[in-house]
DNA sequence: TCCTGGACATTTTA
DNA sequence: CTAAAATGTCCAGG
């Protein structure tokens, strides 16, 4: 089990922007682009010394794979944030919750939604999702998780399991439109559930390599940043856990690049 | 033993 | 060549 504490942090934070310089920073991002530029430089490196020491992060590394795993939140704000988003995040319904994968369309086993900057869009497994305009809870977790991580993000992948039964099976995200160098930034809330890496010259009968699986519980709260070149050489699931009864919500932010279409 | 769930491999095209 | 799905097989543990 992971032990750790969390950075204290005022609680009183979606309520009133003023308390929050940060927010009022990104309110400022609207009006001039060449100054919130400079003004994030900044914010990045001087977060990045206010997190360096008091922020434990646990470093999960094999060949191939890089990834940061840390408490983001402590379980008081955790709660709360669960609880925003079960009331402000809309999910996909129809064909937008189909997936097509070996020619045949299924409805994915858990619920969708995508939000991030005007214009953005994010294709998988033959299906393009549109962003919806962020909600002041995403907005609020997206600026957490950029001082926490020193990187900006412009999308959040949403996917609810509504428990144990819900999972997402192994893949990897080598989309095109991605951002190589910026990590996915994994944020889980609610029920904790475990995640499983595979190598991909592991996978298979005829597999020429034997590398073990890399294998994590995902806790509430906690932030997961699988950094470049993880998402070139090993797939990850979120397997089915029967014995899990209740929903876990978790945001995958990323970075879309606007131009770099297929 | 039986039952369940987990770890895989397989599938061959809305 | 790949595949964000479901399904079947095998096996360990209770």
């Amino acid at each position: 089990m992971f032990v750790s504490r969390s950075r204290k942090r005022s609680i009183d934070w979606a309520t009133s922007e003023q308390k929050d310089p940060f927010r009022k920073k990104i309110k400022d991002e609207e009006c001039n682009q060449e100054m919130v530029k400079e003004a994030m430089k900044q914010e990045e490196d001087s977060n990045l010394i206010e997190f360096l020491q008091p922020f434990p992060w646990q470093k999960i590394e094999a060949e191939g794979l890089d990834c940061d795993y840390a408490l983001l939140f402590s379980k008081e704000e955790a709660d709360h944030l669960y609880t925003k988003l079960e009331e402000e995040v809309v999910y996909l319904t129809g064909d937008e919750t189909k997936v097509k994968v070996f020619g045949k369309v299924f409805n994915v086993p858990r619920k969708l939604a995508t939000y991030g900057d005007t214009g953005l869009s994010y294709t998988y497994s033959g299906v393009s999702h549109q962003a919806s305009q962020w909600t002041p809870t995403l907005k609020y977790i997206r600026d957490v998780v950029t001082k926490a991580t020193g990187k900006t993000f412009n999308f959040v992948l949403i996917n609810r399991y509504k428990n144990g039964q819900d999972q997402m099976g192994e893949h990897r995200d080598d989309e095109r439109e991605l951002d190589p160098l910026c990590p996915i930034a994994s944020l889980s809330l609610g029920a904790a559930r475990d995640f499983v890496f595979r190598h991909q010259e592991a996978r298979g009968k005829r597999s020429r390599r034997q590398i073990k699986p890399v294998k994590l519980e995902l806790a509430h709260g906690s932030l997961l940043l699988m950094n470049s070149p993880t998402n070139t050489y090993w797939y990850h699931s979120l397997p089915a856990r029967k014995r899990v009864l209740t929903p876990r919500i978790n945001l995958t932010f990323r970075h879309i690049l606007q131009d770099g279409k297929k």
